[in-house]
DNA sequence: ACCGTGATGTTCT
DNA sequence: GAACATCACGGTG
């Protein structure tokens, strides 16, 4: 049921592919929540502009030198947190980026962390599902083989793949149909 | 429905 | 000091 160390190393396309219809879950002391992963964008180091290891290992990129199935989370625009899954072998610096979960447990919960009702609200965008789901910047390094965050598998979705949100700046990189979506589901970013 | 804008703090130049 | 893998809100249609 949880995915073991062996899925998250591999390269980050097909990471990024098959998750698509798991399951997100974090198990904290307020209470278990989750949602189906509707849509990811990888992000492939040393050959990819918009990726943050692009430019090699720093205090922040580390994460993405380790081996795969561990949380990278950053706070983008001063306000909100990302979160991400590191993919691939050791010294490959790729990652995935949960960009919306379609919203299964501990539904109550996200919305008071959301201060938000409606359920397509609660985890269409990269932080909206982050504060949802109760990561903070010590979710950073996290293990996606412990208890407190993991993804489990669930379902088998169709998938469509776009190019990236907002990497504008990356030159052709943001051309790169590196986007992944359950097609036609009502809980995506955009 | 679709803009435009302001909020905010790390990271890297 | 600029840029940033974003969100919520208030305006106009």
């Amino acid at each position: 049921m949880k995915l073991p160390r062996e899925f998250y190393q591999r390269d980050g396309l097909t990471v990024a592919r098959e998750l698509i219809g798991k399951k997100l879950v974090t198990n904290l002391p307020e209470g278990l929540t989750s949602g189906l992963i509707v849509e990811t964008e990888a992000y492939m180091g040393t050959i990819d502009a918009a990726a943050h290891s692009y430019r090699g290992k720093t205090e922040r990129t580390k994460i993405f030198y380790g081996t795969g199935g561990f949380v990278y989370v950053y706070l983008i625009y001063g306000m909100h947190l990302c979160t991400n899954v590191v993919a691939n072998v050791e010294d490959v610096p790729e990652a995935v980026l949960i960009r919306a979960l379609e919203p299964v447990d501990g539904v109550e919960l996200m919305k008071r962390r959301r201060g938000k009702n409606k359920l397509r609200e609660l985890c269409s965008g990269p932080g909206k599902l982050s504060k949802a789901l109760g990561v903070t910047k010590n979710f950073y390094g996290a293990d996606l083989c412990g208890e407190e965050i993991f993804i489990e598998t669930c379902r088998a979705l169709p998938v469509t793949t776009t190019k990236r949100i907002n990497v504008n700046y990356a030159g052709e990189a943001a051309e790169y149909l590196w986007r992944f979506v359950a097609s036609n589901n009502a809980f995506l970013s955009i």
